[in-house]
DNA sequence: ATTAAAAACTAATAAGTGTTAGTTTTACAA
DNA sequence: TTGTAAAACTAACACTTATTAGTTTTTAAT
């Protein structure tokens, strides 16, 4: 049979973890066996692991791949100097950039975390609680500054994170609006209401 | 070894559902197995098969409950005669208060509804379908009455769906915000937003 | 064409899955 | 106390799981 082709840039690990979170995504991981996940990449169930150490190997790669993208992209607005407003607003854009952009890999690090064992499920946790922190104080920030209504810092990250969240929704729906709507609409909607 | 005690008002048959909530929760359907459900319980596996049909039939339970729950609500505010902010705040309250009250079951409704299998799949899925398309009707309907901005209408109702589930992330830090505070400001920055 | 490494294959293992059959125990009404 | 139905039990089933061992095929450089 053949053998996994990788395209340019990528590695046959890639791959395999690639269409994993395509398989994680719909099915779920534990509803997922490895000989699904080889037929997905054209290849036996044992043949996968001359590229990889195991199942949980997958999901870890997955999960901190995704949490990293978005720490990273937090610490660089955080040093940006322009107002708290735009920080908030750049975040918002990225958050829904990632989820049209690497749906099945955010969507996997939202929903399948809790099949990570320690130590990286404490990792995972340890990273998102810190990122949750870094974005209160930023919602802290903007209130400080007059720029923000003063309601609790902590339920605004929640409604902004879970409405972006969302979007996984959307991936459902795509016909309905275009992304350039859903975009600035949603920004608006969580930045100044949809009361006039 | 003893048997199972139901409560007074409920069958064993709700004890073993209950319990399958909290565990569908924690570990997901696929990795929730009969046997963990059974120690759950305090009873062998098979002893469940005395008091429910499958596995499978437990998780129809589960999310046809709170899929009938919040479709009956949303019928019953369709009929009031109150403004359409006042319809659509009434909504968001009530979900708020399910993901309080009811947490384990909507939080299987709205993540383990996948390996529902048809016909109960096809069923689920349009009865939500059909629950969204009622609510973006209620803002087209507030847009036309000019109580609400002309944002798109799907947009807000992903906005606000999404923003009410992520209460979820809330249940596990419960500690940092009262109740009170987290429904009335979460409405607020709904309705109206963040921005000064 | 030869060789060495990479990566595929088949076969197998031990553990875990939901569920059924058949039997014993429990609970309760007569 | 006895009889009956409900509900527990043990044993077992057929299947699926991730993974390993051992072998053969493929790839690519010499």
């Amino acid at each position: 049979m053949a053998k996994i082709k990788p395209g340019k840039n990528a590695t046959k690990k890639d791959v395999i973890t690639h269409k994993a979170s395509a398989l994680f995504k719909i099915k779920g991981y534990s509803s997922t066996s490895m000989r699904e996940l080889a037929e997905a990449v054209g290849v036996e169930a044992p043949s996968l692991y001359n590229h990889i150490g195991s199942k949980s190997e997958l999901l870890q790669a997955i999960c901190f791949k995704v949490a990293n993208d978005f720490t990273t992209y937090l610490d660089t607005t955080e040093n940006m100097t322009v107002s708290t407003v735009t920080k908030i607003e750049n975040i918002i854009r990225f958050h829904i950039q990632m989820m049209l952009n690497n749906f099945d890999e955010v969507f996997v690090a939202n929903h399948e975390w809790k099949h990570l064992r320690d130590p990286y499920l404490s990792n995972f946790l340890n990273q998102r609680r810190s990122y949750e922190k870094k974005l209160v104080a930023l919602i802290e920030a903007g209130i400080k500054s007059k720029e923000l209504k003063s309601n609790n810092p902590y339920v605004s990250v929640l409604t902004i994170l879970s409405a972006v969240r969302g979007l996984e929704f959307w991936q459902r729906h795509k016909q309905n609006v275009s992304t350039r709507v859903l975009e600035d609409d949603m920004v608006n909607h969580l930045l100044k209401g949809i009361i006039k």
